[in-house]
DNA sequence: CCTTGACTCACCCCTTACCGGAGGGTCTAT
DNA sequence: ATAGACCCTCCGGTAAGGGGTGAGTCAAGG
């Protein structure tokens, strides 16, 4: 029987996780004073107090800690939780490695240009959606922008006709990488919601089709604000970015 | 201007965060209406936040963000900034490996033994203290407890002839690695505390010795709670576990 | 003009694994 | 007996928001 104190010296852990853990339920002391309230520890849960420490150092929660130290855990399951830790530290090293990898680059960008990028590439999530989509190849390059023009017109009357409301702000979706600048190709995409029930059928020979996306954990993203003229160069940085399918412009 | 649940779609950021943002100063609305608090946010504000959540991604807090965004702010600066968390990210991509490893270790445990290890290994913290410390090699394998006996009362001497008090248990020092199971060699240290001002000086001949120790960042630690006959096997775990210098027992 | 549904506000509590301090009681050596 | 060390409970704080509530606001249709 010795107490806090004592027991925190001998562990290197500090009285206040000691009280956390007893509050948890984690490490209980093994006699607390019913007077004074005193909490006294014996030798043996120093073992046990090593053992908490040693998992939770492996990244596991305080609650994952308790289960895992509750006796009456089968070998099985302890393989199982052992099993699922590394797969998400095998995760998290690989997210750490992109952002080192990321943090390296924008440093050698500085040192290159000697200034920070004007259009920042941001990463986000976005959910699974259904869209509306259509393709065309403009005849030459100053027919592109009637050509999407057209697109908008097409979509549009595909969404009154439906009685549909855009879900999302237009955007270019690219299914067929690589993307090249050269052949003039145009697409135009928007999201829609189809709770109403109503399914796609009365348009056959059309380039519209309506297609599910699935939700994308990392996207990458870029605004810009210049005028169209820099656009290509936001994109050639994107496009160093990733190899990835299904790029979206958003905004 | 446009109101915040459609800025908040835009940019696939949700509104508690533009909240939250808007409160620590990072990205306040363009406008706010002064009678109903409703927020508006104009487009080139994309951009900004768009800035902000990259920075945020490479695992910048909202305050170096804040730094960061903070326009006149030199490229040296940017750069110490970005140095420093290249090195941060690259200690703690070690780290997840070095979990990684150890949870990996632990799986091929269970697969090998079919059971948990009985001594867990934890990892702590040591702050640098001063010690007062003996060796001796005993002549033969039964001298070794003995041996250990006289150099505890040889250095409990010395604590009282300087009227010092022991800050830690009493524990083994091993300097010269590796350690050898065979030679019989003793070793026995205590912490002291140097408060007083007594300086060593009276002992000479003595194979005490009074020595500062370092902080060390990570310490392997064992509880050992069943009798002695099992301790060369945690030593041996213990051993296989870590090259670094300077080993404890605690307890 | 009025209503209805979608939108937005401020406010408060919740999360993890503790740390720090305040105010007050307890232990131990002298 | 008393000083100094030790211990208690309770409160508040951390980072980056999430969730919910009750009340006010906006926009479109009737």
């Amino acid at each position: 029987m010795i107490k806090i104190g004592d027991f925190s010296k001998l562990a290197h852990v500090s009285i206040k996780t000691l009280h956390h853990y007893g509050d948890l339920g984690l490490l209980k002391p093994a006699h607390i004073d019913r007077y004074t309230g005193y909490r006294y520890y014996n030798l043996e849960q120093l073992g046990q107090l090593n053992r908490i420490l040693a998992l939770k150092e492996l990244s596991f929660s305080l609650e994952q800690v308790s289960q895992l130290m509750n006796e009456n855990l089968s070998t099985a399951e302890m393989r199982g939780m052992l099993r699922l830790k590394q797969m998400e530290l095998a995760e998290k090293v690989e997210e750490e490695q992109a952002r080192l990898a990321r943090v390296a680059m924008r440093l050698r960008q500085i040192e290159v240009d000697g200034s920070p990028p004007q259009s920042e590439i941001a990463l986000k999530e976005v959910p699974a959606q259904t869209v509306l989509s259509a393709h065309a190849v403009a005849a030459s390059e100053e027919q592109v922008f009637p050509a999407r023009q057209s697109l908008r017109r097409l979509l549009q009357n595909h969404l009154e006709q439906a009685r549909l409301k855009p879900t999302s702000p237009w955007f270019a979706l690219l299914d067929n990488l690589p993307y090249e600048e050269t052949d003039n190709e145009v697409s135009l995409a928007v999201g829609v919601d189809l709770r109403n029930g109503q399914r796609a059928g009365d348009w056959e020979s059309t380039p519209v089709t309506l297609q599910a996306l699935d939700a994308v954990p990392t996207m990458a993203s870029v605004i810009h604000t210049s005028e169209t003229d820099l656009l290509p160069q936001a994109y050639l940085n994107l496009y160093g970015w990733t190899q990835s399918n299904g790029y979206q412009i958003a905004g």
